[in-house]
DNA sequence: ACCTGAACACCGTTCAAGT
DNA sequence: ACCTGAACACCGTTCAAGT
């Protein structure tokens, strides 16, 4: 079980008031939309401030450090996407292993697809944190999941679920990523998740009851 | 294929008296170092030069900057790779598939493996740099030395080898550094790598001639 | 309760001066 | 041909003063 994120990397205050609401959104588009433009390189604190349309020091009240804000922005996304697992995992529950496969591998490619310049930016910039908290708060409620999923499979039997989650999720979540870093062509990527799913499939039927 | 990596990030003069290459090794050196202490964060260029016993002068004499050091580290560090995998592929032409495939994983697995705090580090700084260039010279060079491997199979037959290279390499690499991202056990680890060589065997059975 | 922006310390990079 | 290190611009962060 993973503990809080290091006290250096957690919001300073949560907002109350509306105003600053919209000051922190504000503050996450800035941050996103110069991460688009020039990357971590070019993100500086000014810059970020500037465009949100408030002081450095406003952003300072907020976060403690430009790492927390950076921070911030990956946790938010990593929580829209466990959520977004997590629902295809309830839908799919009892349904074949096939099926299964397929929804979880659509699902993950989806997301990280729609929005490929964001998804990459975030990859990029969540290298550069101790994110060791993130990921594994991450991984912990996907896992949760995905096993739950497996587990009810109408036409399986696990010997060991986790095992088996770990492969699969280990391939998909790893096979995706590498995906992109080596910015596979659309036909590519087309037939490179035929495969993946031919993959896991195949291994999965090692498990049919 | 892929052109030079951008004049920015070259270094700047190759070193032809053996002080200067005493020199840019000491340079090299002290960054994994820096990068192993405390990651990129603290990877000032003040430190480097000081653990390296140079002047910030001379590591500018050989980088134009900080992004070129990091990425000559890196182009170092693939080319070694990239080698490794050329060697395995050289020793297994002709062999069958399942041969193949647990040399293959073997081989990367093992590279990655060995100094895993050293590829922690890499895989991180290079999230940091313009890396195309250098993941597509990779990439490239990798694929031309697997295909071969794979096409020269004894007992396999590929209506089309890049794509199955492709699905193989996307898969294995991607697994492996997800593997390091979640921090995986050592148990956990030898039970993946013993799922993902089955993955990739069930996948290329579909080819057995 | 929230915002501002000048001020400070530190880092990347340069270049005139050295061997 | 190679090295030095003070100097400069810029960036992260703070904090006294404001609404």
């Amino acid at each position: 079980m993973p503990g809080p994120p290091p006290t250096a990397l957690q919001p300073r205050k949560t907002p109350r008031q509306s105003r600053s609401r919209v000051t922190v959104e504000a503050i996450f588009e800035a941050t996103i939309q110069v991460l688009l433009r020039g990357g971590m390189n070019e993100l500086t604190t000014t810059r970020v401030a500037e465009r949100a349309g408030v002081s450095v020091g406003t952003m300072y009240q907020y976060f403690p450090n430009k790492q927390a804000l950076v921070y911030a922005l990956n946790a938010r996304y990593l929580d829209a996407l466990a959520a977004r697992i997590e629902a295809t995992c309830r839908e799919h529950a009892g349904a074949p292993l096939g099926q299964m496969v397929e929804a979880l591998i659509n699902t993950y490619w989806t997301a990280k697809t729609e929005r490929a310049d964001v998804t990459r930016a975030l990859y990029r910039s969540v290298a550069e944190l101790n994110n060791d908290v993130l990921i594994h708060a991450f991984a912990e409620r996907v896992d949760r999941a995905t096993t739950e999923m497996l587990a009810s499979a109408c036409d399986a039997v696990f010997p060991d679920v986790p095992r088996a989650n770990l492969a699969l999720v280990t391939v998909i979540y790893g096979t995706v990523r590498n995906a992109f870093e080596r910015g596979v062509s659309d036909q590519e990527a087309a037939a490179l998740r035929q495969d993946l799913t031919t993959m896991c499939r195949a291994y999965l039927a090692n498990f049919r009851a």
